[in-house]
DNA sequence: TAAATTATTTAACAGTGTTAAACAAAGATA
DNA sequence: TATCTTTGTTTAACACTGTTAAATAATTTA
C-alpha cells in the first residue's frame, strides 16, 4: 500500500531530475548540446530510461517551455498586483516579461523559438495563453472608457510584444547593443505606447 | 594554360552548387534538416569533397548569411532610391526588410536565429553592417536639421529595429497573428516612429 | 522457494560532423 | 611510351546523436 506511493515518489522525483538536467544542460552548454544520454548521465541512469518518463525529447523541451510559461505567469501576477494604475500595471507587467527574458534567458529561448527549434506547438499548449490573457486584459483596463474593438486591443498587444520580444531577441542574438540603450529604448517605447494607447 | 582556368572554374562552380544545394535543403526541410551528406546527395559527390570548399558546416551557413545580407542590402538600396522624402524613405526600407524576412525567410531566419543557432559571429561579418548603416543614414537625415547626438539616432534605430524584427520573428515561429493585425502594426509602428523622430 | 512482474542495461540501427587513409585519374618528366 | 607525381575522389573509421528491441537484473507475488 504504503510502498506503491513510496514508488510514485520517487517515479515523480526522477521525472523532475530529468527535467533539471536537462535545463541545467541548456544553461551550462546551451540547448543544441542537450542529449539524452548526458541528461541520463546526470540522473545517473542509462538513457532508454528516459523514454519511461518522456516520448522523446521534444517532450522534454515542451515540458520545460510549459514550465517556462508558468513561472512567467507567476512573476507577471506578482508584478501586476503591486501597481495601483492600469497604466502602472501593464508597464509593470512589461518590465516583468524583460526581466523573466534575462534572469530565465534559457527558458525563454526555448519558449520563443530563439537559437533553438521550439516545439511545434500542434494543440498550443494551454500555458501560453496565461501571460497572453493577462497583457490583453490590462491593455483592455487600460483603454477603459474608449470601449476598444477586440481588433484594437489585439494590435496594441502585439505592438508591445513585438518590441519587447524584438528587443529581447537581438540582445540574445548579438550583445553588441551599446550600453543605456536597451533601457532607453523600452522605457520610451512603453510609455509611447501607452500615451498613444490612451489618446 | 586555359585549362587551369577551366578547372577553376569548375571549382567556382561546385562551390556554388554547394551554397545552393543548402539553401535548398533549408528551404525544403529547415535548417534543423542540413547535413552534409545531403548537400553531397545533391551536387553527386560524397560528403569529404565538401570540406576542400568549406572548413565546416557552420562556414557554409555563415556564407549564406552573408548571402542573405547582400539580397538585403541590395532589396534596400533599390527601394531607397524611388522614394523622394527622407521620410518616405525610411519607411521603404523598413518595408523592404519586412518584404525580404517573408520572400528570404529561410535566410532571415539563419541571419538572426530564429529557430536556428545562428553563426557565432566572432569577428562579426563585414556584411551585416551594410543595411544597418543605411538604415541609421536614413534616420539621420529624417532628423536633418536637429542635429541629432550619436545615441539618439542609435535609440531610434534599435526602436524601430525591435519592433520590425519582433513582429517578424512572431510571425515565423507561430502563424498564429491574425489576419490583417500584422499590416496595421507595422504601418502604424512605422509611421508613429517617424511622427516621433520629427517632433 | 518458484513464478511473475518490474526495473534497468546492453546492443543495435540509422543517422550526424569530420578526418585519415586508400584509391583512381590526370599531368608532368624522362 | 613508361614511370613518377600530383590531384581528385571515395571508403572506412571515430565519436557522437535519438530511439527501439532484446537481454538481464532486481523485486514482488504466489
Amino acid at each position: 500500500m504504503a510502498s506503491k506511493d513510496r514508488i510514485l515518489r520517487l517515479k515523480e522525483e526522477t521525472r523532475i531530475n530529468i527535467l533539471d538536467a536537462a535545463l541545467l544542460i541548456g544553461k551550462q552548454e546551451g540547448w543544441q548540446a542537450l542529449s539524452m544520454r548526458k541528461i541520463a548521465d546526470i540522473i545517473e541512469y542509462t538513457a532508454p530510461i528516459i523514454y519511461e518518463y518522456f516520448a522523446n525529447k521534444e517532450a522534454i523541451m515542451m515540458e520545460l517551455t510549459k514550465k517556462g510559461y508558468c513561472i512567467l505567469a507567476k512573476a507577471m501576477k506578482a508584478a501586476k498586483e503591486v501597481q495601483e494604475t492600469p497604466a502602472k500595471q501593464l508597464e509593470a507587467l512589461w518590465i516583468t516579461y524583460w526581466n523573466f527574458a534575462f534572469t530565465e534567458k534559457e527558458l525563454y529561448q526555448l519558449m520563443f523559438g530563439i537559437e533553438v527549434n521550439c516545439c511545434v506547438f500542434e494543440k498550443s499548449i494551454p500555458e501560453i495563453e496565461g501571460p497572453a490573457n493577462m497583457l490583453t486584459a490590462s491593455i483592455k483596463e487600460v483603454m477603459g472608457n474608449k470601449n476598444p474593438t477586440e481588433d484594437e486591443v489585439c494590435k496594441w498587444y502585439y505592438t508591445f510584444w513585438s518590441i519587447v520580444h524584438g528587443l529581447i531577441s537581438i540582445n540574445h542574438v548579438r550583445q553588441s547593443v551599446p550600453d543605456g540603450i536597451n533601457e532607453q529604448v523600452l522605457k520610451d517605447a512603453i510609455a509611447g505606447i501607452i500615451q498613444a494607447i490612451k489618446e
